[in-house]
RNA sequence: GGUGGGAUACCCAAGCGGCCAACGGGGGCAGACUGUAAAUCUGCUGGCUUAUGCCUACACUGGUUCGAAUCCAGUUCCCACCA
């Protein structure tokens, strides 16, 4: 598949390399508002914001492409309001690439009340509890009006705890949806991608993904991840949905992971990232390291002279001590949780780029080794600690 | 000098005879956060070989009472008003 937008005879994926030790790629996406390196980590940004930070930061610290929300943005500011601007990339003043989740995650995580129809889902607003529709159609139309540069199909993502029954209705309805979305109008050069669903059941994931890979979309998600199941199990899932991903599109592993996490997703064939923890976690005062994270508004940074992480390149690592930046925090100052947001929000931008040369060196694999060799997640940490004594 | 009010844990502050190691804030400490209803949420915050246990504690000293942070007397300090 070429890309109209460019008038080139460029595929919308391209396959640069890939780890002969792994599953790992190093690609190239192309999209009507630039090409994206992959593996790639894309900061979210549901409400026309990536939360405390502002396009030219984002820029500095090398985003190349940011998610927005087809849900949270039809009902405020509402469409009319980002049409008259011009599009979502004109409202928010962002001219790089844009992905734009479809709603399908929001109305089943945060509507209590929703009923599942053929063609979408009945639910209320979370502000004001006001009846709501949305399905492929409402979903594609609303992708559409944004002006996001890959839409996602409106997708059925039911929580890793549900039953079989339900997990089965979630995989046929996403499908059903999917060819529906499939039928609806693009913005130019808009890019779609279709979702697998099928929770932790290998057969489901199976099915799923070969029903969707045969429509031919431009790229490929794996959900129903990052909705509340351990890690190995949302492991298991990403590992039972690939082998049946056509290696010649891009895949996206949504609302994943922590850096250990994509370290690992990378090394199973995901190109594509998007995670709030960056910027939640800084905004509740913890920050990234390779080292896995600390609490920077914990005592112990009271009166630490040194930056948040001595070898980062980020603005807040180049300029501040994590003293200043713990203070911040503490009497309640903006500037502290833009900080950490530019810190770990780089680190995430950082850990990939490191991965794509270590791809196009043909050192993937010590990477990996040492990455994971030096991130201690808080639990292991925890555990070692109990063990120990 | 007189009259009135007050002294409670790191800070502010509630309690005004037993259900008080003491409400609630703040601060501190720890943990959580994964396609963002999150600058949020949850614990802990006198000490002890972590216990339906003991010890030390509501300015100080003494008293009343089966029992006092709570009542009484005196002392010290603070505040207000009057001289």
């Amino acid at each position: 598949m070429t890309n109209a937008v460019f008038g080139l005879d460029r595929p919308v994926f391209e396959l640069v390399q890939t780890d002969p030790a792994s599953k790992a790629r190093l690609g190239r996406l192309t999209t009507a508002r630039g090409v994206i390196d992959t593996p790639v980590f894309m900061p979210v940004g549901t409400q026309a914001s990536v939360k405390a930070l502002d396009p030219r930061e984002l820029r500095e610290m090398g985003t190349q492409i940011i998610l927005g929300n087809t849900y949270h943005l039809s009902i405020r500011p509402g469409l009319e309001i980002i049409e008259a601007a011009g599009g979502l990339h004109r409202f928010m003043a962002w001219d790089g690439p844009i992905l734009t989740d479809s709603g399908g995650f929001q109305v089943f995580s945060l509507a209590k009340i929703r009923r599942v129809k053929a063609h979408g889902v009945e639910f209320r607003s979370h502000l004001d509890g006001s009846p709501l529709f949305l399905g492929p159609k409402e979903a594609m139309a609303i992708q559409r009006a944004l002006g996001s540069d890959i839409a996602m199909v409106f997708d059925e993502c039911p929580p890793h705890d549900a039953p079989a029954k339900e997990q089965r209705l979630a995989v046929e309805r996403t499908i059903r949806w999917a060819r529906e979305c499939r039928e609806q109008p693009r913005s130019p050069g808009q890019l779609v991608f279709g979702i697998v669903q099928g929770g932790a059941n290998a057969a489901l994931r199976e099915e799923c993904a070969r029903a969707i890979t045969a429509l031919d979309f431009d790229g490929y998600a794996i959900g129903g991840v990052s909705v509340g199941e351990p890690e190995p199990e949302m492991l298991r899932a990403i590992e039972f949905a690939e082998p049946f991903l056509p290696a010649g599109k891009a895949r996206y592993a949504m609302g994943l992971g922590t850096p250990a996490q994509m370290v690992e997703l990378v090394a199973r064939g995901v190109d594509m990232f998007d995670c709030v923890l960056p910027t939640r976690v800084a905004r509740n005062g913890t920050a990234f390291t390779r080292r896995g994270t600390f609490a920077i508004k914990g005592g112990a940074c009271k009166a630490e002279v040194r930056p948040i992480d001595e070898s980062c390149g980020c603005f807040a690592c180049r300029h501040f001590s994590r003293a200043y930046i713990r203070h911040l925090l503490n009497v309640n100052e903006i500037l502290g949780l833009r900080l950490v947001s530019i810190h770990n929000s780089h680190f995430y931008l950082h850990v990939m780029r490191e991965i794509r040369a270590h791809l196009a060196a043909g050192t993937f694999g010590d990477y990996r080794r040492e990455f994971l060799a030096h991130y201690v997640p808080t639990r292991r940490v925890l555990a070692s600690r109990h063990t120990e004594g």
